[in-house]
DNA sequence: CCTCTGAGTTTGGATTACAGACTCAGATGC
DNA sequence: GCATCTGAGTCTGTAATCCAAACTCAGAGG
């Protein structure tokens, strides 16, 4: 039994990649993240089309990473607003670890854009690679990747 | 000075984004980390079009995160195969994030599928959000986001 | 009544994805 | 020598997406 007699798609990255493979989902949950909540905000920040954004939306809510929310501003109609649940916010790790990608392959002469800071000490936040006996694990680790119950092997 | 304010694609994510923002991209990358190096042993396992595969591998070659080498295998005519460079090396960390995330939030009855584990001592091994004073970032640390030289305000 | 605004939806044309057939060159079999 | 096989794509025609711009619709303001 080698990887690839497993089935790819029955796959967390698969699985996950379904729904962030895909350009303007990632970016709509970072401005999520960022605090933009209103559809022409995002539209306007992001400046993809509409109807595209429109299906992302619809898509992220109905994977559950986003709410949307009835919000009344006083003496206005009723707007809406979309805001990330608890499980689009534990996608920070998968956004901070691609951003660390990007700030060290993709940055400018200038550097990186921007820098997440923890608010109780200052310093700047990364992912890393940890195993449970809390040693880092490095690019020169050695790991292995072990089937477990959910793994499914591919129809012949 | 908001976030809004910032352009949007002037971003590290948007720009990491710009090259794995795509279902197949992300799952080439996953097959080469576990092994899998040669073109038709890629289209067979991940079930892509040939033609998208050819253009995705173009890609990450172009954007330097894979090699593509020859193969001199004894007797034969010469082959080639595609590795990870550094660069690509280095997205193991947003992997693992993503891994993580499809674990916690689409793992079917049975769990998850699969495990990572570090070879030295057996545990398993996830992504973290670190700040670069030790301290552990969870759901609900607060954090700001801080513009650095790198950053772009957009154009009006 | 006219206009404005937020949040989409519709439309028509340009891209991209997809599955399957086709190509090409070097090895292999007879 | 000729037909076959194999790896690694390329080509083709159709289906699905993307895009930008225009349009819709409902409620608030003037």
């Amino acid at each position: 039994m080698t990887w690839s007699d497993y089935d790819s798609r029955s796959c967390s990255i698969a699985r996950t990649a379904e729904i962030l493979g895909d350009r303007w989902a990632v970016l709509v949950v970072r401005d999520l993240f960022n605090g933009v909540r209103r559809f022409d905000a995002l539209q306007d920040h992001l400046g993809v089309a509409r109807d595209v954004l429109a299906k992302r939306l619809a898509m992220l809510v109905d994977e559950g990473l986003v709410a949307k929310r009835p919000i009344a501003l006083a003496g206005q109609r009723a707007r809406h607003e979309y805001v990330l649940t608890d499980a689009g916010r534990e996608l920070r790790t998968v956004l901070v670890a691609i951003m660390d990608w990007g700030d060290r392959h993709r940055s400018g002469a200038d550097g990186p854009p921007m820098q997440i800071r923890h608010r109780d000490c200052g310093e700047t936040v990364h992912a890393h690679l940890v195993c449970d006996a809390g040693h880092q694990i490095g690019t020169d680790a050695r790991t292995e990747l072990v089937p477990l119950a959910g793994a499914r092997l591919r129809q012949a």
